[in-house]
DNA sequence: TTGAAAGCGATACCAG
DNA sequence: CTGGTATCGCTTTCAA
């Protein structure tokens, strides 16, 4: 068990060590079981430590022999660098902070696996910090993640405090803001507009011919409100709009929420023809409730998802969806921190509009043919 | 706009210092920008700088009036610790790392959401490895999270390389293995027998008079095979096992792949009554593909899902599963940790078994009427 | 290209 | 309960 080593470990750290250096050394040679340092290997190749850290940060700093010489002894006493220490030296860690709204939500997990995808083979390592929608716990978790020192700093919206903005201004790394597109950036950005979205869901109904158009939205943050905003819109300007057909909720969205919110819909105004709903969660929901109450989907009734998680095609009708490109997103971020990173000021395009698609689906068709 | 500091803001930390402790002084006090370290906050305190390091970390140590001082100088210089330095002396850091073998899975984001929770109010940090259900690329994580010096760790399940298991029998912090029971783990562990699980749906289907059981399973981990061992072996006891029945596939579970495999098991026996579903993916997969066959379930096909994710009792008709506390699994993980850091040996229940439970929905029903 | 010296900012250990 | 001193292991800076 390793909680054995807690007690019966002898511990050379906690020996009181004698001011000779001589004396010290000897003492720390007869540890066998201590982790070799800079300076361990140094000696071994018998050069400077300084040679030795270079030679594992930028070995085309170091002539050919001299890095054969070096190589051989970090192999040699399988040494790895405290991350520690150099950032205690550095003034700079490895690590990248990520900053989520949510992490039981299929929209931020893709984000986190395309992430993660392309962070695998480098240096840096992820930390991740959950907001729960909140600008305030965002502001403490930004302070918190600042004072580690990161070498990058990931985001998501536009959306964060005044105090969190002044601390990001004065930070030493890239940051990038993911999954919106539209706002003014701090550093870097790479996401979609939301208003556009919705506006592309509206059009996509009322080109089927659908004539009453809804939608329902579950945790109001900016960018789903956008998306209403966009779906409003585009139903106004075709003067197809009602605003009891608008209906939303703070809580946080899920199939159950779906269902029940289709019912609210039904009851404030029974002839709506068309939902889009705020996130696939809510397009199950309102699809298995339309089902339930045997309502025909997509003839009695349209409905449109949004994200488009894998789930969302195999329904029954097949959901159509404006599908968001999270996991692209996530990658996207991290190149873009990555280049910056190697290189300050070379991403020559600091704001980047993934898009978005309308995939269409059986869960909507064309009504032309009923007028 | 962020990148701009690494230009054009005045960086003290390049500027040479002189030899001369006094004149460091003076240049560094010159620099309105540094942030206050231990000593700033000592000398305005006019106490030494353990005193401060103490008044930090454990206040109970030091005299209420030093506190009083001490609290008064870190408010008035917004002093806060740095990680790295605080790393490099005591040899260990606030993070806990974390290796799960997916991020886009359901059931470990719950883990995630439940460990974030807990962690949250904590000065803990969260380091996320993903191994992709690989023990190699777990074995490698696992070294260079240790490299971090990690206050703990929790792994997943008890299938660790030899190797891995050596590196974490030598290493200096508590460590939970999650989601599993049974197995023998390094150091504590909490979570369920996956093998009673699947016996217990079979039980279950046996129960309901189903006569023809079999079961779907993607992804085959080492869980996830001792599930459909333990369904297999109920089925067996019952007289009612018929190997064509187990349809599996090493692909990761998804909706698509479960319809896909029930096409796949009725090709296979088209007798089968009931199955079991590794997962709840799969599980609505299943579902949605009986129903497009217009399969009547639970008259025609019994189904049991596996996790039961928030989705999975919405279904029309609702799906019975064996749902799982991964949630609460998370929460424990990271509390267990927690009171071995503070205090080494102090958990005295260090295996723990999180059970399951079956959730009886509209997917089985009793047969009984029909013999 | 290589090296020497001086930090980085905290904690450990023992003494008083 | 409080303080002095010596580290922790690496990088920075400047000189050779």
């Amino acid at each position: 068990m390793i909680a054995q080593s807690f007690v019966n470990q002898p511990n050379v750290y906690r020996q009181k060590y004698s001011i000779s250096y001589d004396k010290l050394m000897a003492k720390r040679r007869s540890s066998s079981s201590r982790k070799p340092t800079l300076v361990d290997v140094a000696k071994a190749a018998n050069v400077s430590a300084i040679t030795v850290s270079r030679t594992i940060r930028s070995p085309e700093l170091v002539s050919p022999q001299m890095r054969i010489r070096v190589e051989a002894a970090v192999e040699k006493l399988g040494y790895s660098p405290d991350p520690a220490a150099s950032a205690l030296a550095s003034r700079v860690t490895h690590n990248i902070g990520l900053l989520l709204p949510s992490l039981t939500n299929t929209v931020f997990e893709d984000v986190l696996d395309g992430i993660y995808e392309v962070s695998e083979e480098t240096r840096f390592f992820i930390q991740i910090g959950d907001t729960r929608y909140s600008a305030l716990k965002e502001e403490a978790l930004i302070g918190t993640f600042l004072r580690q020192k990161p070498a990058g700093l990931i985001l998501t919206g536009f959306e964060q405090t005044e105090k969190a903005r002044k601390m990001l201004s004065s930070a030493h790394c890239p940051i990038v803001q993911i999954m919106d597109y539209g706002g003014t950036p701090i550093d870097m950005a790479v996401g979609f507009d939301h208003e556009a979205a919705g506006y592309a869901a509206a059009a996509h109904l009322i080109e089927c011919g659908y004539r009453n158009p809804g939608c329902v939205g579950a945790r109001l943050d900016a960018r789903s409100r956008r998306r209403l905003d966009g779906f409003r819109k585009a139903c106004q300007e075709a003067n197809l709009w009602d605003e009891r057909r608008m209906v939303t909720t703070p809580q946080s969205s899920s199939v159950g929420l779906g269902r029940h919110m289709l019912e609210e819909m039904l009851s404030k105004d029974e002839t709506v023809d068309a939902i889009f709903c705020n996130n696939d969660d809510i397009g199950i929901g309102v699809l298995v409730e339309a089902q339930r109450r045997l309502i025909s989907v997509p003839d009695q009734l349209g409905i449109c998802s949004f994200h488009d998680m894998e789930m969302t095609k195999h329904m029954h009708p097949a959901l159509t969806a404006i599908a968001t490109p999270r996991y692209e997103i996530g990658k996207m971020a991290f190149e873009m921190l990555l280049a910056e990173i190697d290189q300050p000021q070379s991403v020559k395009k600091r704001i980047v509009n993934s898009g978005f698609e309308l995939k269409k689906r059986s869960s909507t068709k064309n009504l032309a043919g009923k007028f």
